[in-house]
Order: structure tokens, then C-alpha cells, then sequence
DNA sequence: AAGGAAACTGTAATCGTTTACAGTTTCCTT
DNA sequence: AAGGAAACTGTAAACGATTACAGTTTCCTT
């Protein structure tokens, strides 16, 4: 208990050499004899391999490091849920790097890879410039990037396909009669932003449902306080009959504004979400959300990096999941 | 570019020993032209010192673990953020570990420790019984706990006296004219539920106000599910006038079913939540919650750990928050 | 019981750093 | 210009594991 022990001080013990302590405590080739003794002798001195040291000789640190901007939307918490959820069968420890919103510093940490601390990477950068793509190329720890992949880039890819879940949203307003859409999107610039916007024009031609100048409103952030800072006035969001948020948070804000100034949710205006996040349960009225399968991609990113980390000559594998409606309250007549 | 660049290699290249380029990377005492090379050369090769063989030679990994049981709640969320904020602005890395729920799972993680993964460790334990008790006893990593120190237990301990909270909210309602107060709180098997529900006792003794056998109700979880499923029905809370619920989650549960069966939160019947989430402003009405500094906590607690890693000598600290009231409208009248 | 194959074990090199110690250079003082 | 102090630099030994290779033991076959 004094020291901690080595693997020299197990060998000792045991009465066997270092060889055969490494052997039982990994393969397994030894002799019952001597593989109860070695044992016996781990037990009694506490032993736990130093990671440092075989992560040295073995050139793998057995870590996975996550990387994302924010911790604050639920949506990364689901995840980092579906990840941890696969991890946690493997010998992987997960690294969370949160520190990673301006172009410096996502620059600073995938750099930091190379010292090695990660055999593999989940990055789900919120944007994209030639700098960051650059870095991703010559990243050479295996990465799997959830969300969407630049133009040009060979690695394993989850991604969602968010324009068919606003063409979902769109096609259940236009089925309920719904005549007049709003789009509350988050900022322009980044990735989410720009996939949402697309989606959301490419549906309403889609549909034959007009677009006005006003009809789509970017806020600062995907957040419920942007939503209710950026939407000026309920007296605005009057003029349409259903609004689709790009987000939960911001279909909550939204629906904040609309019920401080009486106005009945579902019936008067529907209001859609998106994430499908535990949120949408809670509200009330309950949100009508688009379910866009974040914990699955957590979980799939991290098997194709489980895969991909133990074959490397894989082909980089794109995975889109596809979005499904959750229809409740918040969008009902 | 070819092969991962070491230090030999750099040495190489500035022409210099590895001790000189070890130094100009650490501590920085070499000759001006010495370092210009160095520099030179690291920036050529791209060199980024090898983690797993520094960590081995100087015995620290520069990692941070922190565990928690569960992902899910927004509150272990914030806490999180509290921490990694703090974290960004020193050398740690933070490795997550949720994969702590049962007993062996713990005994487990803390166990692996010994292998010298994470240089401290910060840990919230949901339960804690006399095993973990022993094993926490026993950790030889520089540790703080967030939550209920466990008696006998001579380590770094960040916590938030909830009972002061549930006294606050008591107080408030009783100030507002409230008689008839329920207490919905998760397990009792839990520390947090244990806590809050003798604080709960204590308080509306305190402010004399009864407490009939069904005031308090024990869920199977501190979630809007477990809510919605264990308060049996509207019928049952409209015996109260008032409902201090153990978080936001959970109030929001209780906020729901109470919309759902048309009783004015508020006016009708109050309700309380715990943890002062984004959550409370986004609920409509907005929710009065007890504001028990989840984010504070973390940093606090990443704070005190560096310090302790810092200065082993260190005697054990304990901090206590207070938690603050946020009235908002569903406690309004 | 001898011989050889198969199974096991030990020795020692290695992974990429850091750092004590000794050796070298620089610089200042006289 | 000599001398010594101060500043810098290099050599080599760790850190604690894994593993190739060679050496030993076991066990089976005859």
C-alpha cells in the first residue's frame, strides 16, 4: 500500500518476471499456476496497470476525444448520451473538449491531437471555413464528423438530413390547412443555419406555400433567450398562422411570446421544433418536434469510429438517418 | 511530414540535444539562437511533444476525470459547463465519466483510477453507501465531491445547502399565503432526495404548516416522466394549494399535468421547482425555482481541485453555497 | 526413458519524454 | 588577457509498460 506498485513489483511478488505478469494481465498465455499467482499477487498489492506507460509502448491512449462548441443545447447532451452509451462497452475513455466556438482554437485542439492523447476524434463543428477544413485534412488521428461534411473531405461522416425534417414540417402545416409558414432559424453562418434555410425554401416551393420578405427570421443563437430577444413582438409573429423553429429551445421562446400575449398555441398558430428533445414533453402545449435522431448519431459516430479504428484501410463511410415527425399538441387545431 | 515527428527528430533538425529541446518547450532557459532554432525546427516538423511518454516521465497525465451517474439532467449539464470553463484556462484535459450508476460500476471507475489516467478527480455521487465510502477513503487521487460528503471522509467537498432552499421556498409561500403545501421529491435512496426531504420536514416546521401523509410524494426518479407517471393524477394535487417540487424538472411535469386539466399554475395552485435551469424561463408560466448554483458548484469545485493538486498539504475544505429563490409567475397569485 | 514438439517463461530492448549531473561556453571583472 | 562565475548544453538514466527472441520446462510419443 506504501508505494504504487509496478508491474516490476507484482513480477516480484508472484515470483515470475515482468514478461509473464504483462502476459496474464493482457493475453493470457501462462500457465494456471502461474496466472493464479500473478493474479493473487495483483490483488494483494492493488495493481492497476500505469495507462501512461502502455499507452507509451503500445502507441494508443485508449481515448476518444469528443468535440463540440457548446454544452449548453440539449441536443449535443443527447449526443454525448449515445456516444458514452457505446464507449462504455469498449476500453475507450471519452475526452470532452467543449473549448472549441472561435476558429483559433478549434485550430489549437485539433492540433493538439498530435501529441497523441486520442486514438480518435468526434467533431461536430457548428461551422466550417477553409482553415478548419484544411486542418481536418491533415488530421491523422481517425475522425468522424457529425453534422455536415465539406466538400472534399474523406473521412466517416453521420449527418441528419434536417431539409427533409422541415419538408415534414411543412407537408404536416399544408395537410392542416396551415396557409401562412414562418421560419425562426438560428444565425446564417453557421452549418445547422444554413441547412435549415435551404430546406426551408426548397419545402415551401416544394408545397406552393408563399415566402414573404419577413418570413424567415435569424436570430444571434439557437437559443430560447435569442428567440425571445430576436423575435420582437408577438404582434409579428401574428401574421402567420404556424411557425417552424429551428430548434426547440427557440420553439420555446416562441411559444413563450405567443402565450404571454394569449394566444392559443396549436389552434390560433401552430408552433413546430425541432431535436424532438425531452423539452418538447414538457411544454405545454405539448411541441409538435422533428425528430432528428441525435443520440443515434452519437451512437453511430461512435461505432464507425470503433470500426474505423480498427481498420483503417475502411473506405470513409457517410451515414445520413432520416428525420421523423412527432406530431403533439403545440401544432393541432 | 512522413513519420509522427519526436523530439529526437526536432534535436535532429536544430541541431541540438533533446535536453535543449525538452527545455525550450518547458521551462525556457536556453540562449536566444538556441530557442530561435528549436522553435524553427518544432514548427517545420510540426512537433507536438508525445503525452503518454511526458505523462509517464513526469508522473502527471494533465487529465481531469469527473463522474457523474447521469447525463440527462440539466443541472449535472451546468455543472459540467462550470467546470470545463474553469478547466479551459489550465493545462487539464476533462475525461467524462458517466458510466457510474450502480454500485460495481463505481467501485470499478474508481478503481481504474489507480492506473493514473486523471491526476484528480471530481465526483458527484448520487448514492453513497459504505463501500464507496471505504473506496473513497482509500482513492490516492486528489478528489473533490460534489454533493454530500459522506462522514469520516477527509477530502475537498463543494455542496449547496438545499434544505435552506426548500426552507426558502417554504417561506415564500407562506408569505404569499399558502397553507396546503405537497413536496414532490425523487428517491429517498438518493442523497439528494434524503436531503431535501428532511429539509422539507424541517422547514414547514419551522414555519408551522402541516404535514398531512400524502404532502410528500417520492417519485422513481428526479425526471418530468417520473413525475407525470408518479403523481397519480390532477385530483390529487388539487388538494393543495401550493407544490414544491424536488427540480425543474419535475416542476415541469407537475406544471404540465396541472395545464392539461385546466387549474391555473399560479393563482390556483403554486409551484416550485429546484435548480434554476434555462428551463424555469422558457415554462409558461415561468417557473419560481430555488437556485441552487449548479454551475457555481463546478466551478468551485474545479477551482478547489487545481488548487489541491497544486498544494497536497493542503487540509481538506468544504464550501457550502446558499441557495437563492427565483420568483417568477407560477408561484404568483 | 529418451527424444522432440509444444507450451511456457525470462532477458533485455524499446516507446518518447524529462532531468540530474557533468561538461562546455560566455561574459564579466580585474 | 586571465580567471572565475554564471549561463547554457549534452549525455545518459530514468519513468513503467510490452514484446521479440531465446531459453527453459512440460508433456507426449515411442
Amino acid at each position: 500500500m506504501g508505494e504504487k506498485p509496478t508491474i516490476g513489483l507484482v513480477a516480484k511478488r508472484a515470483g515470475v518476471s515482468v514478461a509473464s505478469v504483462s502476459r496474464v494481465i493482457n493475453g493470457t498465455l501462462a500457465r494456471p499456476a502461474t496466472e493464479k499467482r500473478v493474479r493473487a499477487a495483483i490483488e494483494e498489492l492493488g495493481y492497476h496497470p500505469n495507462s501512461a506507460a502502455r499507452a507509451l509502448k503500445v502507441q494508443a491512449s485508449e481515448q476518444i476525444c469528443l468535440s463540440f462548441a457548446d454544452v449548453g443545447n440539449p441536443a449535443y447532451l443527447a449526443l454525448t448520451r449515445g456516444i458514452s452509451r457505446v464507449l462504455r462497452d469498449s476500453k475507450y475513455r471519452l475526452v470532452l473538449s467543449t473549448s472549441v466556438s472561435n476558429e483559433k482554437e478549434i485550430a489549437q485542439h485539433l492540433q493538439g491531437l498530435g501529441s497523441g492523447y486520442a486514438d480518435g476524434l468526434i467533431i461536430s463543428p457548428i461551422v466550417t471555413n477553409e482553415k478548419i477544413t484544411g486542418l481536418l485534412k491533415e488530421l491523422r488521428v481517425p475522425t468522424v464528423l457529425i453534422g455536415t461534411l465539406p466538400q472534399g473531405i474523406k473521412i466517416d461522416n453521420v449527418s441528419i438530413d434536417s431539409s427533409k425534417g422541415i419538408e415534414m414540417a411543412v407537408a404536416h402545416l399544408k395537410e392542416t390547412g396551415r396557409k401562412k409558414v414562418a421560419f425562426v432559424n438560428g444565425p446564417l453562418a453557421t452549418n445547422p443555419g444554413k441547412r435549415r434555410y435551404k430546406g426551408f425554401i426548397a419545402a415551401m416551393e416544394k408545397y406552393k406555400l408563399k415566402i414573404n420578405d419577413d418570413s424567415i427570421i435569424f436570430l444571434s443563437d439557437f437559443t430560447s433567450e435569442a428567440a425571445i430577444e430576436g423575435v420582437k413582438s408577438a404582434n409579428f409573429l401574428k401574421k402567420f398562422d404556424s411557425i417552424i423553429c429551428a430548434n426547440d429551445l427557440i420553439a420555446a421562446g416562441v411559444i413563450k411570446i405567443l402565450l404571454d400575449n394569449k394566444i392559443i398555441v396549436g389552434p390560433d398558430i401552430a408552433v413546430i421544433g425541432m431535436d424532438n428533445t425531452e423539452l418538447g414533453k414538457i411544454l405545454s402545449p405539448s411541441l409538435t418536434s422533428i425528430d432528428l435522431r441525435a443520440e443515434q448519431r452519437g451512437e453511430i459516430a461512435a461505432q464507425l469510429l470503433l470500426e474505423r479504428m480498427n481498420d483503417a484501410t475502411l473506405p470513409p463511410r457517410k451515414v445520413e438517418l432520416k428525420p421523423s415527425i412527432v406530431i403533439r399538441d403545440s401544432s393541432q387545431l
